[in-house]
DNA sequence: AATGAATGAGGTTTCATTCAT
DNA sequence: AATGAATGAAACCTCATTCAT
């Protein structure tokens, strides 16, 4: 299984951009403040303060307090999101002859692992993507680009095998992603403990493939 | 069937306080305001000119921002949500002889109906929760005091004519609920065209009827 | 004669308007300050402070710093000036019997009165007209709009009385300005002592006069 | 005739100084900068990247941005200036015989000729004249030195001979300046088209031939 | 000689809030 | 009750200048 921790990544990627230590602190600190208070509450002073730099150095890489929000969600939209997408795309159709119960554990577990060990940037995306819509824009849009074809084509080959009910894909992801969405979201709302991962793949998974099964 | 338009029960509510012509319509244009554009991004001033009033007045009444806010929102849990839950709860009990497919037919179609007539409040509540966790809090609260004792006594009502698995009511109820977020959140966020509850509700209570069967 | 003191004609503007005692106390303090620094070395806090009033107030009125300088160059273009040429044309033709050389005379003095009348306001010009050429544009045009045609019709008034060369009015106009800033360009640029209008009428009519003779 | 084309021997002066071509780039690029855009509306950030530089080099031979500056302006008042100013008395001198119709049609010719090729600088001297009077004082000082003299007895060699009226030459040579001011200036600050000489000197001398006559 | 990251003072502007009228 | 002028703190951002490499 591949889960990612964005964070780490972020930070990887970072050491390998051509932003100076300083630069990177900017963006850590961002990042840290931006999920705990809010892009709105969080004033440049605060963030050099955080990062241990001058306001001019915040300025200096990143010409506005909005470059660097998509400076943190770029890189979550355009590597992390695709390079997990292959990756769990290439599991899925590797396993493809499991059957959809085994298949849809693994999915849940999956991805109740990688938004637990994401909670910062899922919180900054949660709480911004209204005042930022072409944020949302282009995460669906990757979302359409990457994952789409592979997921209805994975759907389409449970249907056939009658392990899925004959509705359209986008109904299938909906009520699939709301089940996780009904564990992430008070968590991030609430700043709930940790999740119990196992409780809950395996209570969401029943609850799925019994909702999801063919008349 | 009872469904509020939370915004002329608003209204209502409005006229009927001790708040004078003014003041009313500046929590009209607050409302408004803060649906549109976020709290954070209205100016009270922005407030003033959608009122036509002084700047003066809007703090004649409210001594803070804040307070507008919560003068919105609080009619919202202590008035519209009691009462609203309280006429459901009737209504439930009433037709509880019915099986729960007809039941959660019934609750969608209500639920659905409600969220659809009260987009604005939606969309605040869900802009400003993580900015304003008090609110958060007190929601959850008046929904403890309200609903948790009726729609825990209806789930076990079920569950005993093994009509519902036997999950703790509080899964239940976040399948239930996380189901019609999956269909609100993105109305919400996407500012989608008006939901088609009727086929939404036909797939909905399927899916959540087979989900929740009982094994 | 008529000549006009800008800077008393804009208090009093002033006092009618509908700005408040500390908003003129901004338009004064800003008139004095982009005379003695230029528009780009006066900050907002320097206005400020020398208007006695705070930062905040300073943009009450005027949204931007710019349009404090509009607010004090605009009144000077569309009141002054138009009223300044329509006094100064019935004047001139009221005094049409005169020669040319009378004319003449009596518009030097008329005009160098005016700008030694008019320092700052005339410093201002002069010093932000490459920087704002919105501002020349409607300086320009007022010109045209009110002077143009009279001037125009003056000056084939003189021709056809063989009083004047037979030149475009363009050029005849050029050479009776371009002789006043030959005065008034040192005088504004190097902070000169008051201008001796009369010996510089004296000397620059009979210049002027047998500069423009006919042939 | 002699005229110069400030920019060419810029780039000559530029050539044969200590400067390396980098620096040489930083003053190029200046040059171009402040004649557009004004100095004060030009940073430092900008001419390193026009001049294709690092904002250190900047720096490096020019302590402080007022000495970019100077070093653009310095040349054309201690090199250019006198060097034309001899060239030109030089010639003015051999062709004393001439009348001083002959005379001020050549003189005209020539001056417009150079501010016309030009341009760049006089644009710069016109805005930063007032905002750096220490640079005005430098040119009149040169003025003065170089100049004064020669035209002095130029003058007054052709008062003697009756072809020049018997006024102060600081009085000749305003109005002889102002004329030309009066196409220069117009030409300037409205980026007007290249001036049409021949016509131009022409209509300007007989102007200036008449109005300076002798009574 | 050259770089470019870093600085920090200062610029313009916004805005929640107060208060005299 | 209502006004709207006034405030001042703080926000975002720019820029001339310095300095380690």
């Amino acid at each position: 299984m591949t889960t990612h921790n964005f964070e780490r990544l972020f930070e990887q990627s970072l050491a390998t951009s051509n932003l100076s230590e300083k630069q990177r602190a900017v963006l850590s600190a961002s990042l840290q403040l931006f999920a705990d208070q809010g892009f709105d509450h969080t004033s440049t002073s605060d963030i050099a303060a955080a990062a241990g730099v001058s306001e001019g150095t915040v300025y200096k890489h990143f010409k506005t307090k909005d470059q660097i929000l998509n400076a943190i969600i770029t890189p979550f939209i355009t590597e992390v999101v695709p390079q997990a997408a292959a990756e769990f795309i290439a599991d899925a159709q590797a396993n493809s002859n499991l059957a959809f119960a085994t298949f849809i554990r693994y999915f849940l577990r999956d991805r109740l692992t990688f938004a637990d060990q994401n909670r910062k940037e899922g919180k900054i995306f949660f709480r911004e993507a209204l005042a930022h819509p072409e944020m949302m824009a282009r995460l669906s849009q990757q979302f359409e680009a990457v994952l789409a074809g592979p997921l209805t084509r994975l759907i389409h080959h449970y249907q056939v095998k009658s392990d899925l009910i004959d509705w359209p894909p986008t109904t299938i992801l909906r009520y699939i992603i709301g089940t996780l969405g009904s564990y992430l979201i008070p968590s991030i709302v609430l700043n709930d403990q940790p999740l119990n991962i196992d409780e809950i793949t395996a209570t969401a998974s029943e609850f799925l493939i019994k909702g999801l099964a063919p008349k």
